[in-house]
DNA sequence: ATAAACCTGCAT
DNA sequence: ATGCAGGTTTAT
């Protein structure tokens, strides 16, 4: 089996045996192929081959077989082997790019297979996971204790040929491996991150909305240089405070105000609706209703737009939008001028009176008919719950308009009364237009927003709707914060699905077991450190039979001594996760040009545990054919 | 593109 | 005092 296969120069000219550049005159060019090979590394009986000048290299002389794929040009099947070999031969390239370029020739491409660095820098993410037996993305992707990832299926056929090398690297593959394949779950969210990597970066970036960034913005209302002739009425809105998303519900607390850590409390008050947006109890402009058909209105603006409007305080009869002009200014008078339905900003209304979502409510000094209406500015009032809606004909005209019934439910007291404690529950007020009302909604499920009795406090008795869009704050200060726990963010991904279950940080140099989990090769080294393979036993004088040691996995109670011996790093995984920390890196600087170097420097993967709060129990994703015992107290799971 | 419970200076 | 103009943001 020793036979030598010969290799000829590379695109290079360098002598793939013996890597030496052999001069003009010591190099052989093959007259059919025309592939220079160093004489110093031909066999001397594949030198004699060569008649009257014409010569030709051992793969193109004698015995091999001219291939029947008909390769692009003029060569022939000969020159597709050497170039298979050269591609074999080639140690700059990874596994996986040796595939591609394999799959390349084969299928026609441009020929010698080579001279194509140029292929390497096209390489993109969704390229770098590959099965070299189908040299696609692998499906349902299993990885073998030689760190090569394969498809399962491929990996099953491939086994019942009754190989037991590994195809990419002819490393051995253990028979209870072989048997018993196991999906790597790590690979698999790399391989859809993989996929939607570029898509997937570009849309986080592009959801930062504003033109200008927020820490440029001054703290008082921003101007343009044109919006300045008239100050203030052409502002536009001036650094967003609070962190926020535009489409939280609910009060804004401690949490969300990293400038002041106290929040937005119940009686604070801003010039106008531009400051008031700044601090996010109200992030219209301009509306008087926030939020989104579909999902659900955060808050609202009472500001005597609607002459239907009826304010008790503690409760209120608030009317939809639209059927207006409102063109020109307030002081134009405006009617009703069409039906409001439920759509738009009335059925965002309507989907938070159905959930019962808290609704943040702000008071405008311009409601001249609410007593509760504050002397000047606007004025944050606390949150209320959206009892009922109807439609009714309004005051001013004929059309019809959307009517919701707002029963206040903070746990601050109003900024007009004089308790020092927040609401109660009451009864809901009896309201007589209810009888000419028509398409009465009442909430029927239980509200998402409640009183806790035990706790003598209104909240969340089911979780608040995930946010849907990104935060306006984008200052460094808050970036800490959506670092540590942003939802979306890349680092966010690569801590949930690239951690290391020993260290809790992001993998570095992963390797997979053959139980199919992950670690840092440097965790998995140091936990097993000093734990020899076996134990010499001796009781009395006499030594008895060595014992294996048994070194089970991290995760589950699979034996890993044999892996460990000679545990191999899962480069494309390895790849997939340097990748996201580049983009991850990248978008820091684009974010926040200076502020990170030093930072970024040291390796940023440091991530510390969670404060446990979140669902942080990534359920293990035991191998299902291992014998798990059934306890029954260990059954029921269902979320 | 446009509506939306804004805002202010300026012209009349 | 009143009307207008026009910049502004968000959702659709």
């Amino acid at each position: 089996m020793a036979i030598e296969i010969q290799v000829p120069c590379d695109g290079d000219g360098v002598c793939m045996r013996c890597k030496a550049t052999p001069p003009a005159e010591d190099s052989l060019t093959c007259s059919t192929c025309v592939t220079p090979w160093h004489v110093a590394c031909i066999l001397p009986e594949s030198l004699v081959s060569s008649t009257g000048g014409e010569w030709q290299c051992p793969d193109c002389s004698g015995d091999i077989v001219e291939s029947a794929v008909p390769v692009s040009g003029t060569a022939g099947g000969a020159v597709l082997l050497a170039a298979v070999r050269a591609i074999e031969a080639d140690v700059t390239l990874t596994d996986a790019q040796k595939a591609k370029k394999r799959q390349k020739l084969m299928s026609g491409g441009s020929g010698g297979g080579v001279d194509e660095e140029d292929d390497e820098k096209k390489e993109s993410d969704d390229e770098k996971i590959c099965c070299s037996i189908c040299i696609k993305l692998p499906e349902r992707p299993v990885t073998t204790p030689c760190g090569h990832n394969f498809c399962l299926k491929c990996f099953e056929k491939w086994v019942a040929k009754g190989n037991l090398t590994c195809m990419t690297c002819r490393g051995k593959i253990p028979k209870h491996v072989a048997q018993n394949p196991r999906i790597n779950l790590a690979l698999v969210s790399a391989i859809r991150l993989a996929k939607a990597s570029n898509s997937a970066v570009v849309i986080t970036s592009a959801k930062i909305q504003h033109v200008v960034r927020n820490e440029d913005r001054p703290d008082k209302a921003f101007t343009t240089e044109r919006a300045k002739k008239t100050g203030k009425a052409n502002a536009c809105s001036g650094k967003i405070y609070v962190t926020i998303p535009g489409d939280h519900f609910g009060p804004i607390t401690s949490e969300y105000d990293p400038t002041r850590n106290q929040g937005v409390l119940v009686g604070e008050s801003w010039d106008d609706r531009q400051d008031c947006r700044q601090w996010g109890a109200h992030f219209p402009h301009v509306a008087g209703i926030a939020g989104q058909s579909g999902f659900g209105a955060q808050s609202v603006a009472l500001s005597g737009g609607y002459l239907d409007d009826e304010d008790h305080g503690e409760w209120f009869l608030y009317t939809g939008s639209g059927g207006r002009d409102l063109t020109g200014n307030k002081r134009t008078a405006n009617i009703q001028s069409f039906d409001q339905k439920f759509a738009k900003m009335n059925e965002a209304l309507r989907i938070s009176c159905k959930m019962g979502y808290p609704v943040r409510v702000v008071r405008s000094h311009k409601e001249k008919r609410s007593a509760y209406a504050p002397e000047k500015g606007v004025r944050y009032d606390g949150v209320y719950r959206i009892e009922k809606c109807w439609r009714k004909v309004g005051i001013q005209g004929s059309f019809k308009v959307c009517r919701y019934l707002f029963v206040r439910c903070d746990n601050e007291a109003a900024p007009w009364a004089s308790d020092v404690l927040g609401d109660r529950p009451r009864p809901l007020p009896v309201i007589p237009e209810l009888n000419k009302a028509t398409e009465l909604f009442v909430r029927k499920e239980k509200p998402s927003w409640d009183f806790d009795e035990a706790d003598g406090r209104w909240k969340w008795m089911k979780s608040p709707p995930a946010s849907r869009k990104c935060v306006a704050a984008l200052d460094p200060e808050y970036r800490k914060i959506v670092r540590k726990r942003g939802k979306n963010s890349i680092m966010d991904k690569l801590r949930k699905e690239f951690n290391c279950q020993i260290c809790h940080k992001v993998m570095s140099l992963p390797v997979t077991t053959p139980c199919a989990h992950n670690f840092c090769k440097g965790c998995l080294d140091a936990k097993f450190a000093g734990v020899a393979q076996v134990r010499e036993r001796s009781r009395g004088g006499r030594t008895l039979r060595t014992k294996k040691n048994v070194m089970t996995c991290h995760c589950c109670t699979t034996d890993l001594s044999e892996f460990l011996q000679n545990p191999q790093v899962n480069r494309e995984l390895m790849e997939v996760i340097e990748n996201l920390k580049k983009k991850e890196e990248e978008s820091q600087a684009v974010d926040e040009p200076s502020n990170d170097a030093a930072e970024s420097s040291g390796g940023n993967t440091e991530y510390e545990e969670e404060e446990g709060e979140e669902e942080e129990e990534e359920e293990e994703a035991e191998p299902p054919s291992k014998k798990i015992k059934l306890d029954s107290n260990c059954v029921g799971v269902g979320n």
